[in-house]
DNA sequence: CTGAAAGCGCTAACAT
DNA sequence: ATGTTAGCGCTTTCAG
């Protein structure tokens, strides 16, 4: 017992020598490299399985010139971040990708930054690129890492660029189906809770919504801003009850934040859906853990987050990879509206 | 545009140059070295600053054979982890505490693992340390990655090796006091809706409201597992409800448990704290998001996460520190109870 | 297809 | 206090 810390690590030399051939051959089989005779190639691979080698990583990373670290970084508060199941299906996906690759997560939560050690580690090639899981306009650090690593956005960003990459969903035509759900059903009253405006996301929901209502000539409801969080989407709900104007449906752009909406409407007295219909966004697990559950437009955030990582490993090899990625969304009826 | 991505990187050499000194002395100055004039501190300051040196890792890993890196554990589901805001401030704190230090931190979320790509990675001497958030009975990787590097553990483990470090709270303690905080106000009929029994933390808290009841010569009330989530705590209270003996009060071992308890006695249409007070865990931002506002037993999850990073720290840097740092908690009074 | 040789940028004895 | 000198373990031309 306790030897264990100290065990030789085994070289590439070692392995070479066991093999009967040279450095480079060795290094070549471990690249993957085309130009290695059969023989050669069986010789390395069983010394290397036999020693038990693993290369190691800051020699491959000092010689190569690549880190194979990837950056994960995350420009939101703490508490929101880790409140929204969204993110936790997004940061599963991608860890799921990275998981079966060489690659591994530096996490970067930019808001416990307050200096800028986190743009200059990223700036000094420190990692091979990153994962930009949200985006605020105010967000201004991100074009500085964009400019030093290729880099994968959750969302099309605010500034797009030519060298941008990202996964989204088509956000307007899913705020404007999930609101079209909601007047094919028959009502005429349609608020909407929307995220931070200074979100995209956020903003083309609303905009879809304001579509679908303009387009069947029915009135624009009321519109508060829920901040993408469960408590903001209650405060937004009781601000809509009490502006006077009582809706017959609401169209949260979360299902967290339809969530808050559910238990503001409860604590009104109102029965959802009979007297105001909810209608989320997500299709997290939120949406069935709630009573009544929640009819939502699903987005495949597991997904989005694995294509997300993907894309950026693709890039990272010299892949060719189309510069954004639309995933589908799809209406999931359940019984809030 | 588009010169930024090869921008020659300066190196150790340049600043030298520019110093007008020698490289070690520039290492000197990076490391924190002693024995340097301070004419040629300033002069190396100066040098690093006017061309904005960063170390190269690979480099400085490679000839100090440390990574620098540390690596977060996460024995969780990705949803649970995500949705507990406790977990969000201990994170918070963690990564608060790395980035004021050298280190980075490399994100490993066990389940979506389903090889050993984790902790064979770890194994392999390819970080420095390792700090591990939670722990369940049942995890049995964690042996292995506690044999192959330091490991600090958030919570006692269930395990406790010579070698273990960790950072918890005396949950015996919290539970005891809050149940007797229960007992204080005349609420004799006190259920308690624990975490997962696989957790220490979990069977502590219980074993505090246990003591405080045989204590106080009261019976014990009903006992229902809501596994630290919102939703089990919600479908706990449910069945205390259901089981036929009304509780006058729960102790319900986290907040987010609590949140659930208060919808389920809402749902019932039961006051909170008139027919049932209800009292948490944590003092996390739930406490003060839902209505009633919950009385609970504060622990200080951030300072937990800072605590937890530094002790690694300080050991990775041969610093003695204790094996094990237990932080106070303490009653936070509002409606609920 | 394979080996030799030259580093990658830094730290760490060892001198001085 | 500071400079010199070896590497750390690997990749990558360049010959052959």
């Amino acid at each position: 017992m306790a030897t264990e810390r100290l065990q030789a690590p085994v070289t590439i030399e070692e392995v070479a020598a066991a093999a009967g051939v040279s450095r480079s051959t060795v290094s070549r089989v471990v690249n993957g490299a085309s130009s290695v005779s059969p023989s050669a190639l069986e010789a390395v691979t069983k010394a290397i399985s036999d020693l038990n080698y693993v290369p190691n990583r800051a020699a491959r990373s000092l010689a190569s010139r690549q880190t194979l670290a990837i950056a994960l970084v995350v420009p939101e508060e703490t508490t929101r971040f880790f409140g929204d199941p969204f993110f936790a299906a997004i940061v599963s996906g991608i860890n799921a990708r990275i998981a079966r690759s060489d690659y591994v997560l530096n996490l970067f939560i930019a808001n416990d930054d307050p200096g800028d050690k986190m743009t200059s580690y990223l700036s000094r090639g420190n990692v091979d690129g990153a994962i930009i899981v949200s985006h605020h306009t105010s967000d201004t650090f991100i074009e500085r890492i964009a400019d030093a690593v290729p880099v994968v956005y959750g969302g099309r960003p605010v500034k797009l660029r030519d060298d941008d990459y990202y996964v989204d969903v088509d956000n307007v035509r899913g705020g404007r189906e999930a609101t079209e759900y909601l007047i094919g059903r028959g009502h005429k009253r349609i608020a909407t809770i929307t995220g931070p405006l200074t979100m995209r996301a956020a903003m083309e929901r609303l905009t879809g919504w304001r579509d679908a209502l303009t387009g069947a000539g029915l009135p624009l409801g009321a519109v508060e801003d829920g901040n993408f969080t469960d408590d903001g989407g209650a405060e937004a709900m009781r601000r809509i009850l009490a502006s006077g104007e009582k809706p017959d449906a609401v169209f949260a752009a979360s299902d967290l934040m339809a969530r808050g909406a559910l238990h503001a409407l409860a604590s009104a007295g109102l029965r959802v859906p009979e007297d105001v219909a909810v209608i989320g966004f997500d299709d997290s697990p939120i949406a069935t853990s709630v009573t009544p559950s929640l009819t939502t437009m699903r987005q495949p955030s597991f997904l989005q987050g694995e294509e997300m990582a993907s894309m950026l490993i693709d890039r990272l090899a010299g892949i060719p990879t189309p510069h954004s990625r639309i995933m589908p969304t799809g209406l999931v009826v359940r019984e809030s509206a």
